[in-house]
DNA sequence: GGTAAATATTTTAAGTTTGAAACATATGAA
DNA sequence: TTCATATGTTTCAAACTTAAAATATTTACC
């Protein structure tokens, strides 16, 4: 019996340890849950494009920006927006031109620094806004319905954690 | 003593019970959970699409297919790219027709269906690939070097959970 | 003050992405 | 067969997105 077990144990101690770092080259578990992650939110992200298209004739990064804006009463600047919504300055020039030509939001300059310009919803936008963050939260609740609390704050932590490991990853190597 | 942890209990009981369906319209927490995931993947995703410019000269969208297709050695029709790819079927027309330009990747009629065609690496393809796909492994196993194998698996399992749920509440909205 | 570096924004070109319409072929039912 | 419907792909217009260059202004340092 105990020169059996031996054997067993001694593959049972390989298969463990090769599963970190012993296995050079090989990041499986790493990829796959960077895979899920992926497949999570483009499911989410496609159904919710959808659903504000179909119920509010809005798109996607319209709403987003918007939902910045609502959070901001007394607006942002453009380069805020760009930093909160994480995507190019480029791209909320152009986001905001649109919206603010259907006047759902507008511009003025900055008292302060003429190089940069406030924007803000405006009335009309705030309303309409209002309007989409209720059935946006709504869809919310029903696509995470099958988490109770504890799922939920579990993978709130281990999505905080997520994130600044990533973070730490990106500043290490922005130094170099 | 008794009456006063009377109105305590009951206190506490109301704030736990609110937490849940009390409030009607709140989704605090669901709406806190999408934002934290779309956080971290646009992290990771900037990271990655950054690192693949730099090293390799090529957009993350063309990695992607590429991947796809390493991993379906007699090839896959454009529709099937689509559906594993999760976007439209001209988004990936225009995909391939840029790798084919390059080179990447070859189409050749299906045999057996007139409508299809199928995709996959030419061998240039494959070996300029598996360079890049040591290295975007690499860099998976850098983001996510924060977490150990436990918290790994726990993520992997909740966001399974996640995705059935996204799904389940797809289908059923779906069908009405 | 003068000037180099930093910051805020826009512009541009190339590419990605969608949703809808159009087209081609396949399949199944009458 | 024949036609209605389904499936696979492309096309198209509009919008989104990025990265890089250009512009305007501010800040900090001498």
């Amino acid at each position: 019996m105990r020169s059996e077990s031996t054997r067993e144990d001694w593959t049972i101690s390989v298969d463990a340890e090769t599963k970190a770092s012993e296995r050079p080259g090989d990041h499986e578990a790493e990829l796959r849950l960077w895979l899920r992650m992926l497949t999570c939110t483009s499911l989410i992200e496609g159904e919710i494009r959808t659903r504000l298209r179909k119920r509010f004739d809005i798109t996607l990064p319209r709403f987003d920006l918007m939902a910045q804006l609502e959070k901001a009463p007394d607006g942002l600047t453009l380069g805020e927006v760009s930093r909160r919504m994480m995507v190019s300055n480029g791209n909320v020039t152009g986001l905001v031109e649109r919206l603010v030509a259907e006047g759902l939001v507008e511009r003025r300059a900055s008292p302060k620094d003429r190089r940069a310009t406030y924007v803000r919803l405006t009335d009309e936008g705030r309303a309409v806004f209002s309007g989409m963050a209720r059935a946006h939260g709504d869809w919310m609740a029903e696509l995470f319905d099958g988490l109770d609390p504890e799922e939920i704050g579990s993978l709130m932590e281990l999505l905080a954690k997520t994130k600044r490991s990533v973070q730490r990853a990106t500043m290490e190597t922005d130094q170099r």
